[in-house]
DNA sequence: AAGAATATCTGCACTCAGTGCAGAATTGCA
DNA sequence: TGCAATTCTGCACTGAGTGCAGATATTCTT
């Protein structure tokens, strides 16, 4: 074995993929069956893990459509930190949906088109889809805050920030009404990061 | 009897008697054991009908917490209904917001209450609640959209409803850390209303 | 290499939310 | 009073999720 690698130890590599038999698994059938018409006694039997054992790997149902880490809020903050001194706070968030669109495959994943599209229809993705929402407000509005101390306090922070995630929420909506919209990805990220920057046209800085 | 009343019919008083005692129990309950440590049979107990008869009054448990109509949308539509012709799209959301705060006997109610604390803690019903807030959003940010049809596009009133009650969301969050902030609901409610203006001054026309 | 220590897997029995159904009880109406 | 429409309720069921304890597999020690 080479215990240079980065996951080195077999259980850690092994239950790594076991994590992902579960994903493959799930998807798998939340296309063939719908997300409500599948049990979690279905996704064990298809991973070949005991139902118990699902539940060891994640909390609930919904988990397996969530990666832990969000690559958004990720971005986010290392937009911030990027900042340069001409930027205003709502040119930083604008430059990280930007590099999100750019880098991240994660956005146009078979996963995140199948997330984008329960969200649309299972309440109980929605529910947990913006309780994270939530959760990644709160963090990214309080990194711009720190980045801005003196242009923003908490509250004008959170509503810059709640302005941002309104106008890519409601772009999302507008743009999703059209049939076929989610054919191609990096077009319909194109059109949201032009919808949201010119929804929020009047607090960039001039000089872009 | 009566058939002038509003709702005349024994059968709709009775089946109203019966929906608050329901209510009542639950709050009760809540306030004892807590959300989660109070099944839906220990409702339906205390209030005196058979567990099955529940789930026709309630579809599930957090839809108790949550009163079909929603005072504070109705509150957003009839400001922007009534509109004059200097207000800006922000003065009306936060008339809006004050509307509901001198009216609305309801967001200082003991259910109310209840209600924000348990989004505070239990994730199933800020789920739910976010989940409204969000339809809110949409149907608020349409109408909004309606009113102004030259100055704002589908997405930029989104970003601006989304500033909006980013700036409520970030108000509470800010004003709920201090402990004991639930004390007084009225002076919670001037804060926010104070803190959600400032932070929306920007947009806000400066003939006020 | 053997065995102890540790982590993981899995079946079993359980609780609770929520649904479908069918019959009993209640109310409305003629 | 008697018939129709609603509402209530018990029963049996599914599915998510938990606690526990024993079986299995991996790692560490010597």
């Amino acid at each position: 074995m080479l215990p240079t690698m980065a996951d080195s130890s077999l259980r850690e590599r092994k239950r790594e993929r076991t994590r992902q038999a579960i994903v493959d698994a799930a998807v798998d059938l939340f296309e063939r069956h719908g997300y409500e018409g599948t049990t979690i006694a279905d996704i064990a039997e298809a991973a070949e893990i005991g139902t118990r054992t699902f539940f060891s790997y994640f909390a609930s149902k919904e988990e397996l459509l969530f990666p832990e880490s969000d690559a958004r809020v990720a971005a986010a903050v290392s937009a911030i930190a990027a900042r340069k001194p001409g930027d205003s706070p709502a040119d930083l968030l604008v430059q990280a949906l930007s590099d999100v669109n750019e880098h991240s495959t994660e956005m146009a994943s078979p996963t995140a088109l199948l997330r984008m599209r329960l969200m649309q229809t299972v309440p109980a993705v929605r529910g947990r889809g913006l309780q994270i929402q939530l959760d990644a407000q709160l963090e990214i509005a309080r990194h711009l805050q720190a980045a801005f101390p003196d242009d923003l306090d908490a509250v004008q922070a959170s509503a810059l920030v709640g302005a941002f995630l309104g106008a890519v929420m409601g772009a999302l909506q507008v743009l999703l009404e059209e049939p076929g919209a989610l054919d191609d990805p990096r077009k319909l990220q194109r059109r949201m990061r032009d919808a949201v920057a010119a929804a929020l046209r009047p607090w960039l800085s001039a000089a872009r």
